[in-house]
DNA sequence: TCGTTCATGTAAGACGTTACATGATTGT
DNA sequence: ACAATCATGTAACGTCTTACATGAACGA
């Protein structure tokens, strides 16, 4: 359900074409809620069956580029306002956790240390893109607020770095 | 994927029938992996089929009490070395602070102040779970393991509480 | 002319949610 | 007797992933 909104709300941006919207996922909204090509196409149609948006042009090789309408815009003030967000995380890192004991002590150690070089992967990249979008040029709306998305994922990763090193100090002797 | 071994590795640590698999999935991994009855049936069926848990034991109602066999075991030691975790994260929460800007500043203040009220009861919950667990008496791995994967929590908690503060201070004026 | 990028779409299958359906056993 | 708990299973539907399929336009 998340992905009909984020669909729309970079539509609501900024008219896009499908191949478009997929190119702005890769430096907004990935990290957050990653959308295959597959998806995307068929998400669009489904909108536009609904009305929430509407081809506005169309170019070559078939290219449509889609313009969100006033229903489509009061549907992602809805969304935003009063659908409670779900709370629920799945964390694939993190069950392993529970079953470390099912291996060696070794091989537990060795898992936490990868989760950390992860996390430290995972920074950089985050760096790398807080300094290569120009945030200053752009004062829009969504730059303000992915500023403040990124930032979360930063804290996230260095959080996560600090727990790795912390949980590698607490294994059992064995 | 990862609820086949969630079952699995629960089943390592003890037989268990499906419904006590529900009880012991609320108070261990509901918070990292959420889990629907009808899941876990269906699941311990699949791994039934594959022979890597068989039916030890029948009880009254129909009870069906599972035991993981050895071709089991190795299959979740592969899964916890051999398989990198997707590092995917999917957050509802975050993705709506993409789209902030479509609604007022006070809506928008609004969303953020209820973040962070959620991660103040989120953090109880889980301070509740680490107080009405007898740790001390439970020395097994999974005992071991899963204090470690909640103070993950607490740390996520607090991380977002911080986080959600910082952020509203960062709203624009408009 | 030839490789890359642009551009869209469909299909099969895995995974997850919600709802339906049923009934035995236990404790008060 | 009656409510709560124990206990299992299926079906429909929605979402997500992976793979297949196709081809136009652009630039060197």
């Amino acid at each position: 359900m998340s992905l009909r909104f984020a669909v729309l709300g970079l539509l609501d941006d900024q008219p896009s074409s499908g191949y478009d919207l997929l190119q702005r996922f890769k430096w907004t909204l990935a990290n957050v809620w990653p959308a295959t090509q597959s998806q995307v196409y068929t998400e669009l149609a489904k909108l536009a069956e609904a009305a929430l948006i509407t081809v506005s042009d169309e170019g070559p090789r078939g290219r449509k580029e889609y313009t969100i309408t006033a229903a489509g815009r009061t549907e992602l003030q809805r969304w935003l306002t009063e659908i409670e967000p779900k709370t629920l995380v799945r964390n694939e890192m993190l069950i392993r956790v529970f079953f470390l004991g099912v291996v060696s002590r070794a091989d537990a150690e060795e898992y936490l240390a990868r989760v950390r070089a992860r996390t430290v992967e995972d920074r950089a990249d985050l760096l790398q893109l807080r300094d290569n979008v120009d945030w200053n040029t752009k004062d829009d709306d969504l730059s303000t607020y992915g500023r403040i998305a990124l930032e979360w994922g930063l804290r996230y990763n260095a959080m996560n770095q600090e727990w790795a090193e912390w949980a590698i100090t607490q294994l059992p002797e064995r």
